[in-house]
DNA sequence: ATACTCCCCTGAGAGC
DNA sequence: TGCTCTCAGGGGAGTA
């Protein structure tokens, strides 16, 4: 399940190969996967589209192109490899991009959530679903006081709301539940109920969680895994998420859904006020 | 506007 | 062995 950091992973890896490339061809096996384009139009636009640049948004990941940008989504399972074309398309492989050099580019995804936009060059972030993604964890705007302003009156627990792709960009539930724990405070506690405190302690727990996740590569959990076999070491660093016991108190760790998602927190740590 | 639920998918694991 | 059931969860769509 990729998050901010894995995506961040992902990109990082993948510009060091594919910066420069030109696509020669496309298949799409599975159509559902390209969200805004037709499966004809989308192989059409991407014939002879040279890679410029890669970027990240969110956990959206961005292919800056000649003419297009080429905005993907993992969603659960997406994985992005590099193969040589000959090697047998498995079952879960949905596009393929030939490149230039003789390699292929293959999407990959088991339960097929993962979906592509293309967008004509600069408007992307103008146009669903990019539009309505808020702060990245490390932007200046993003302050204690942007948060508490963006909980007032949300009777809903805090968890649901670090989900909230429109506030803050990139959270997702192990991260969510790693940034409530080292903030202490209860994953139940309703946003509207959160301190000026509070909002800081999250701010820079965010920050320093994901920066750290990013530095080791992101997250090996379930199925998981960054391109190229590149497996991220911050599993073992989990405090919280999946856990037995409290790292910091030993208290057993518990288990309750928050909005429909697996939620993990220590009872001794983390109050309601 | 806000807060819900449902749905998309497949594979792993539990229970019988 | 093999069946059925539950769970994993990001985010879009639909609804009250």
């Amino acid at each position: 399940m990729p998050e901010l950091p894995e995506v961040e992973t992902v990109k990082r890896t993948l510009e060091r190969y594919l910066i420069g490339r030109k696509i020669v061809n496309v298949a799409v096996y599975y159509p559902k996967i390209i969200a805004n384009q037709t499966k004809d139009d989308f192989i059409r636009h991407l014939k002879n589209e040279k890679i410029k640049e890669m970027d990240r948004r969110g956990k959206w990941l961005i292919f800056h192109l000649d003419h297009y940008d080429l905005v993907s989504h993992l969603r659960m399972e997406g994985k992005y490899f590099l193969k040589n074309p000959k090697e047998e398309l498995n079952k879960h492989e949905h596009v393929t991009f030939l490149l230039d050099n003789g390699k292929e580019l293959r999407y990959q995804d088991t339960r097929k959530f993962g979906r592509m936009y293309l967008f004509p060059k600069g408007v992307y972030l103008e146009e669903k679903p990019l539009n309505e993604v808020g702060y990245e964890p490390w932007d200046n705007r993003l302050t204690e006081t942007y948060l508490k302003e963006k909980y007032r009156g949300k009777k809903v627990p805090i968890k649901t709301v670090l989900l909230d792709q429109s506030i803050m960009a990139g959270i997702g539930n192990i991260y969510a539940d790693e940034i409530l724990f080292v903030s202490h405070i209860h994953p139940l506690k309703l946003a509207s109920q959160l301190t000026k405190k509070d909002c800081c302690s999250l701010i820079q727990a965010t920050r320093m969680i994901l920066g750290e996740a990013i530095e080791m590569g992101g997250t090996t959990i379930r199925s998981y895994e960054s391109e190229k076999g590149v497996h991220g070491r911050f599993q073992q660093h989990l405090l919280v998420h999946n856990q037995k016991f409290c790292s910091t108190c030993d208290t057993p760790i518990e288990r309750i859904i928050v909005g429909g998602r697996s939620t993990y927190f220590c009872s001794h740590c983390q109050k309601k006020r």
